[in-house]
DNA sequence: TTTCCTGCAAACTCTTTGCATGCTT
DNA sequence: AAGCATGCAAAGAGTTTGCAGGAAA
């Protein structure tokens, strides 16, 4: 997972000129700020990393990805949206609240449980979020405030 | 649940009061239509219904009840942030992208898989959110479009 | 050179807040 | 009467769009 994540800033760039899109220095520098981010992040995080580029190119590069499924939208609990990068693997996510960090997780036997309800009442499933809250293991452990 | 739900603006007048809190005309008129509504609603909707109520007044009680927890607070699939009537009971729900109800459902046994992949984490889980996107029963049955 | 991209700023949507007035208790 | 609630409008966050200039192919 890290090492496809590592590899999506090339394999981006591929797909986006394969598709007859450009790639640009604003361009490259977005995919870049976002394969450094180490937990999700929210197009103002982006922008504060990328202060020579404008808003609208960072929306519009976070949008283009979003399409080309290079980029996971992750809504939070309060509503937040954040993004990640994704290699289009379908999985899960822990949100901490404490920290915000985003931890993915896949369970096959609750992807069969999904499926399962959905059979049961008929529903012709298109697809899922599993979104759990609480607090992460490394803001559990440390006392600082001690 | 529909007698809940049936129930739902008495028990909420009277837990209102309980928190000190005025049971008004608007207040009222809000609770009545979001009683009326058949499915999750928007802010909006619930304004169109409403339009001698001030949007801030509609604002401020739907996040009154949310707090009070007879509000459900749904994020759908593309973000829109809906809301629906609720027991408080917990449960998940099924998302129809051609209609846009909302069904509820519970299963105890996703509930353990949530747990246990919580815990395997060592993640102090506080809450989850299920959401399943697809198209409800009634939305495939019916072909008006031939 | 052509077409797509960029940046700025204005426009928009959704939601919150200030404030004087009004209604519930 | 006292205090919370209301409504309006202004203020704020977050996101999109128009447009003229600039860069990639």
């Amino acid at each position: 997972m890290a090492a496809a994540a590592a590899a999506t800033t090339t394999s981006t760039a591929a797909r986006l000129s394969g598709d007859g899109r450009r790639i640009t220095g604003p361009r490259r520098r977005v995919l870049r700020a976002m394969t450094a981010a180490k937990r999700p992040f929210t197009v103002e995080e982006l922008c504060a990393e990328l202060p020579d580029v404008g808003r609208a190119t960072v929306f519009r590069t976070v949008r283009l990805l979003v399409d080309t499924e290079v980029l996971c939208r992750v809504v939070i609990e309060d509503g937040t949206v954040r993004y990640q990068l994704s290699d289009g693997e379908h999985h899960h996510h822990l949100v901490c609240s404490c920290c915000g960090s985003l931890q993915d997780f896949v369970d096959p036997a609750m992807d069969r449980l999904i499926e399962a309800n959905a059979e049961g009442r008929q529903f012709a499933l298109a697809g899922h979020a599993i979104e759990l809250y609480g607090v992460c293991a490394s803001c559990q452990a440390p006392r600082h405030t001690d």
